[in-house]
This record gives structure tokens, C-alpha cells and sequence, in this order.
DNA sequence: CACAGAAACGGACTATAGTCCAGTTAGCTT
DNA sequence: AAGCTAACTGGACTATAGTCCGTTTCTGTG
């Protein structure tokens, strides 16, 4: 027996929820994810704001809903792909390659990530995915460093990776450049010495 | 000959910078900075919207003017105070003795500091004490880590310093763990094995 | 002192995030 | 199939950051 089902989708509900995703697609597409107001998706997609709102909370439920999939490809390969970001690696090889890979996954959606990430005060370390990705690294550390205080040592290494941040780094330096000191800083600072263990 | 000499600030000016300053702070303390619009603080200060935005800019300007007596100080120490803080001392241990003295000023403040680096997006890198900070901190790690690239390098370090970060972690794991975790990160990272020579 | 130009003033105005609630509709129950 | 209820809808409403520009005030000059 079935407890605690979560109640289905209304139809209606389901029919709204893939147009806004759509037109918030679009529009972000055409104009910029900062050109874009709430007003301007609710409009696109032909439902009113209170909809937009009753459905994705704030604008940046809004993008972590458009990041979604990317996200959910990321943690699968983290939990289930190959090796080094997957189980198998040794644990300074699998912090570095999930810095390479978060990387890869915020840079490719920089405008979106960030929105999501500073919509409202906090909002970064509330969305579901930021709790996983800290427990990953968490495990990792523990396991690289003994007795350490993982848990927010991570939040701490995470930090570099905020969407801001590397905003801020790319179009300073280069993207070029910004990979490589943030690689020099987590997956560095974890095992300073290289693999040795 | 003084050329370019930038033009004395009017009377009525100045005496309208120190009414807004006042009732900011006073507000501030009163409500938290959170609960204090920008039109009250125009109206506690006796002056027009207009006014208190042309001369700050906006919410994060203000708080900058507010800093800015204890920024200078911390400004001063790293410059001239006494070591380690000051010039003196091994480069691992002004390293950390800034880490500590950073971090006594965004706690001491931290709703403000938070302000002044969130009222618009990248607001943090764009006040000129941040340039200060990034660049004491390259300097420090070009001679821990001869050869790294170290102006990239300081700007991920800071990342943990960030004032949204630093709120985060001492939410969920009070001051101590966090101070910890940082001072692990921050320091620990440029000299893992202690000062060494 | 009177004047003129520059600088500052201030409040009405715009844009936008987010709330609220009266009306509507889907989908279960009988 | 009719009715009931809970969930959904949408647009008017609020709050707030930030802009604009006609008006006022200052300060240097004759």
C-alpha cells in the first residue's frame, strides 16, 4: 500500500507549468536572463503572475527548474557513471574531477545559475542540488583528510564555485585562467602533494 | 601648481551627507538592516530620494560609507600596525593573522557587510577596499607559492570570505566551526605543512 | 551687495518582485 | 452524471529600488 502518495499533478497544473518552462526558455534565450522579468514570462506563456509564483516560488525556483536536467545528469554521474567523477577513483582524483565537471555545468549556464543562486538572500545554499553537491564533497574531504571537520570545510570550499564568483573570475581573467586557479584551490588544498595515498 | 583638484563638497551637501549617515545608522541599529527601506532612511534623514541616491550610488554604497571608518583601520593594521598582521612577519602567518582580522570585521557586521556586497550583482568586487584585500592577499601567496598565479588565485580564496558565504556557515554551524573551517581553508591551503621556511 | 552659473535638492515617476484572494476548474465520489 | 472539494488561476495590489528633471541653494565674481 501506497502511503503518503504525493497527490498528482492537475492537468491544468501540468499544461501551465510546461508552457512557462517553455516561454522562460525562450525568452531568457533571445534577451538575457537579466532582460527578462517575471511580468514579460507570465505574459509569454499566456498564464498570470500568480500562477508563475504559486508554481516556482521566486525567480529563481523559476531557474532551477530550467536547470533541472542538467543538474539531475551531473548527480547521476557523481552516484552511477564512470570514473574518475563516478565511484572507483581515488578521492583527490574524484574532487578534481567534480570541480572540473561543476565547472563545466556553471560556465555553460552562467546567467542562469547565478540567477538561481542570488534571487533572494541565502537562496544558493536552499536549493536542493547545493546540499548535495556538499555532501559529496564532504565525503571526499573526510576521506582525504582524516578528522577534519568536513561538513563545513565544504561549504567552505564551495565557495569558489559560487555562480557570482566565477562570474567574476572569468571575466576578469579569462575563463582559461579562473579554471585553473579554482583547480589549484579546491582539488589543490585537499591533496597538496598529489595523489600519495 | 594643484591641477584637477577635485571641487569642495558644497555646505548643504555635506551637511545632507551627515544627516543620512546618521539616521542610517541609528535606523540600522534600530530595525536591522534588513527592515530599513531606502525611502526611510531619506525621510528619518530629513531629505529627498534624490539626494541620498546621487550621493551613494545605491543601498550598497550607502553601506560602504558606513564601513568605511572600520575598513580603514583594518587597512591600517595590514599596512603599518604590528605584526603578524602587519609587515613583518613570515608571509604564512600574515596569512593567517588576516583570515582572523577579516573575519572579526564581516562578524562584527555582518548584515552590513552582507548589504554592501549583495545590493547589486557583483557589487562585492567592484568596492575599492575588496581591491585591497585581493591584492594583499596575492601578494602573500606569490611568496608562499612562488610561481602560482596568484591575482586569480586570491580572488578564489576570498570566495569564503564573502559575507553571504560567512552567514551561511555560521547559521548552521555557529561562529567557532566556522572560523575553523575557514581558517583551515584559507591558510591551511597556502602552507599545509606550517611554516616550513 | 547683486548676479549668474553650477551644483545639489526632492518628490513624482517607473520598473519589478512578490502577495492576495475571489472566482474557476479538475477530478474524485457516489 | 451530478456534485463536492481542494487545488489552481489570474490580475489587481503592495512594497521597494532606482531614475528624472524642474526648482532651490550655494558660492565665486564684479
Amino acid at each position: 500500500m501506497l502511503m503518503d502518495e504525493p497527490p498528482r499533478e492537475r492537468a491544468d497544473a501540468a499544461r501551465n507549468r510546461l508552457k512557462v518552462l517553455a516561454a522562460a526558455a525562450k525568452l531568457f534565450r533571445d534577451k538575457g536572463v537579466d532582460g527578462v522579468s517575471m511580468d514579460a514570462v507570465a505574459a509569454a506563456a499566456g498564464v498570470g503572475k500568480g500562477t508563475l509564483f504559486r508554481r516556482f516560488g521566486d525567480k529563481s525556483g523559476l531557474a532551477v527548474a530550467l536547470l533541472d536536467e542538467r543538474e539531475r545528469e551531473l548527480q547521476a554521474g557523481i552516484l552511477s557513471g564512470p570514473p574518475p567523477l563516478g565511484p572507483g577513483a581515488p578521492a583527490a582524483e574524484r574532487l578534481a574531477a567534480f570541480t572540473d565537471a561543476y565547472l563545466d555545468y556553471v560556465l555553460g549556464h552562467l546567467d542562469l545559475v547565478r540567477m538561481s543562486e542570488t534571487a533572494s538572500p541565502g537562496a544558493r545554499y536552499r536549493i536542493g542540488a547545493y546540499r548535495f553537491w556538499r555532501r559529496h564533497v564532504a565525503i571526499l574531504l573526510a576521506e582525504l583528510r582524516p578528522g577534519c571537520d568536513a561538513d563545513p570545510l565544504a561549504h567552505a570550499v564551495l565557495a569558489s564555485l559560487a555562480a557570482e564568483q566565477v562570474t567574476a573570475l572569468v571575466a576578469e581573467y579569462g575563463e582559461e585562467r579562473a579554471r585553473k586557479a579554482i583547480h589549484a584551490l579546491v582539488p589543490g588544498w585537499a591533496d597538496p602533494a598529489g595523489s600519495r595515498g
